[in-house]
DNA sequence: TCGAGTCCCTTAGATGATCTAGGGGTAGTC
DNA sequence: GACTACCCCTAGATCATCTAAGGGACTCGA
């Protein structure tokens, strides 16, 4: 039952970490991985099992859309780019997200 | 696929949330609700179908031990205390949920 | 030129936490 | 006598994420 290994990443984050990603402008799903891994000082880590069935959904979603195209290092690569509605979305998860972190915080300090 | 509701919980925080809860003292289970609801300003709402199933488990890993009891308003109530395992846990789940956390406040930082 | 390493994508299946939605019993109050 | 608040329990579903696999293509050093 005890769950030795240390989690890479919070539940329910993934979606908002991906999204805020992209605000920069269109990235490929290799580089959205380790992007979150650096800007989180390497704390973060996405799986590949977990972040191409996530950008699944959200392109599924209509929060992002996807074109084909070949990255820095001329390899063939699926590029993403966030959609009105993705920064809709990603507006809504990230108050959701502050509002329920910070009353754990909250919470944690009394 | 667009889930609507906004969620009541983050995901991975209610063993943490519970084990802080009993850290001022043994508690029946629906007073642990009560306490993380009013703590968090009404924000974090735990479902009893999640909270009951989680003191199982916990106390399953030891982590907090239970005896019936007969609470303030004189209905029988089984009570929860944390183990010297419990509180090392606490110790260590505070410190995930910080290092993650804050990594994921940094990445929306930048 | 060949092998290794990195880059990049995909997917099936397992895992595990949480929620939904039911159940039931008891005490106090109108 | 009914109603409300208090208190506990559990089966089943849901859903995000991970594990673990597989594959193709480019680059660079030996």
């Amino acid at each position: 039952m005890a769950k030795s290994s240390a989690p890479t990443l919070l539940q329910g984050t993934l979606d908002l970490l991906i999204l805020h990603s992209l605000q920069r402008g269109a990235m490929h799903g290799y580089a959205i991985a380790q992007t979150i891994h650096l800007l989180s000082d390497e704390v973060l880590k996405v799986e590949e099992g977990s972040l191409y069935p996530a950008l699944y959904r959200l392109e599924l979603d209509g929060a992002i859309s996807a074109y084909w195209g070949v990255s820095e290092n001329n390899r063939k690569a699926k590029y993403y780019e966030i959609t009105k509605r993705g920064r809709k979305l990603m507006a809504e998860q990230q108050e959701t997200w502050s509002r329920l972190s910070d009353a754990v915080q909250r919470v944690l300090a009394r």
